[in-house]
RNA sequence: UGGGAAGUCGCCAAGUGGUUAAGGCUCCGGUUUUUGGUGCCGGCAUUCGUGGGUUCGACUCCCCCCUUCCCAG
């Protein structure tokens, strides 16, 4: 089988290629660029995005890996994609008082949409496309749903939730069975791990408001009592949940409840006011079930970065309402929730409302 | 310029003769993290409105001045 593997150059996407092709496949390399259109932002010289690296030298390291890997290697420029697909509505979401997740589109629609497709276009022939997220995908009867990696620690289906059928069919995560601690010690032992192939890819190493490219809009910050309780420099600065910033000092920590975009105001609560139990999704995407007759028992994550909460979800019209019975906290509307049975993917959908 | 009260870190606020001048909030740094945010860890007044005085020793007692607030004008 012919696999073209998606590199960063770090760790990670260096050992799933190599297991690739210890298994036998033919592999290719390949490297998007996608910052090009906003050139002028790079923050740091060595500023990287997942395997969208911003500088020459690091597409200069991921070539050196291939080369020592004995695979060929390809950078395609996606960057006008990028721009179209993803930071456009980045911004919008944040101009509307929510809170985008790039990942989540960037995933669905460049790395494993647009990229693939350039991919094909540019003449590159393979039959499966890999990546070295930690996720894994599970096929039954015909379909196939995502499913958390094997590491739970490390597990970044949340990210891949939205990825289609068709795109699960013809794709691969070679390190969903492995623990990050193997991963490592794998790449270690190997050569493949030195101090500049460094760990960490970020979506953007700088303040994410560079990349809005909005003007300041002050507005006031008012407490759910009513109280105005001070300015603040445009509500695309804020994400419900969030605690610093507020510059305000008060008897206790102040939290964001809700960002009203109509009004340009920023509204803040106590902690306990944060606390919600019922979440909204829309544009569903449906993994391992394809619809919900009636209520089912979940596990639901709001965010990236929190353990599944017990809820019990059901659907309306073509959403997702989960309840939490022990609640959850400051769900931020433009994230995602995503539902789990088990280790699969149930569904998941942008969060539009949460109380 | 009559009467009363008060001035301790950016904000709030303990401390009333001997403390390393609490604590909370804000802020800053780190950590966690392929978004944002949360959480966690750490940092943050040699100084108590100013100037004198009493005392072995004062943020704590006394006096002047400055400032603020309340009442009366």
């Amino acid at each position: 089988m012919r696999v073209l593997v998606g590199m960063s150059g770090g760790v990670d996407s260096t050992l799933a290629a190599h297991l690739l092709k210890e298994q036998g496949h033919e592999v290719i390399g390949v490297t998007m660029t996608i910052w090009s259109e906003r050139a002028h932002l790079t923050p740091k010289e060595d500023s990287r995005s997942c395997f969208a690296p911003n500088s020459a030298e690091t597409i200069a390291r991921v070539k050196e890996t291939c080369e020592k890997l004995g695979i060929e290697h390809t950078t395609l420029e996606l960057s006008k994609n990028f721009e179209e697909l993803v930071l456009a509505n980045f911004t919008t979401e944040y101009l509307s008082g929510r809170t985008p997740n790039p990942c989540v589109w960037c995933n669905t629609l460049i790395k494993f949409g647009a990229m693939v497709d350039y991919a094909k276009e540019s003449g590159l022939v393979f039959d499966t496309f890999a990546t070295g997220h930690y996720a894994r995908i599970i096929e039954s009867e015909g379909r196939f749903s995502l499913a958390r990696a094997l590491d739970v620690k490390k597990d970044q289906s949340y990210f891949l939730y939205r990825l289609s059928q068709k795109q699960l069919a013809t794709t691969c995560f070679p390190l969903g069975s492995l623990t990050k601690e193997e991963v490592l010690a794998r790449a270690i032992s190997l050569g493949y791990h030195s101090p500049e192939i460094e760990e960490s890819q970020d979506f953007y190493d700088g303040d994410y408001t560079d990349l809005l490219e909005i003007e300041d809009k002050l507005g006031k910050i008012v407490h759910l009592d009513g109280r105005a309780l001070g300015e603040h420099r445009g509500i695309h600065r804020y994400t419900i949940g969030q605690r610093k910033g507020l510059g305000i000092a008060a008897e206790r920590p102040l939290y964001v409840i809700a960002l009203d975009a109509k009004a340009n105001e920023v509204i803040v609560g106590y902690q306990e006011d944060t606390l919600q139990h019922t979440v909204v999704a829309k544009e569903v995407v449906w993994q391992s079930r394809t619809s919900l007759d009636q209520p089912v028992a979940a596990m639901g994550k709001v965010r990236s970065a929190s353990t599944p909460t017990a809820c019990m979800v059901h659907q309306e019209k073509g959403r997702l309402v989960a309840h939490f019975p022990d609640g959850i906290h400051a769900a931020a509307l433009g994230q995602s929730l995503v539902l789990y049975e088990e280790d699969r993917v149930l569904a998941g959908g942008i969060i539009s409302e949460a109380f």
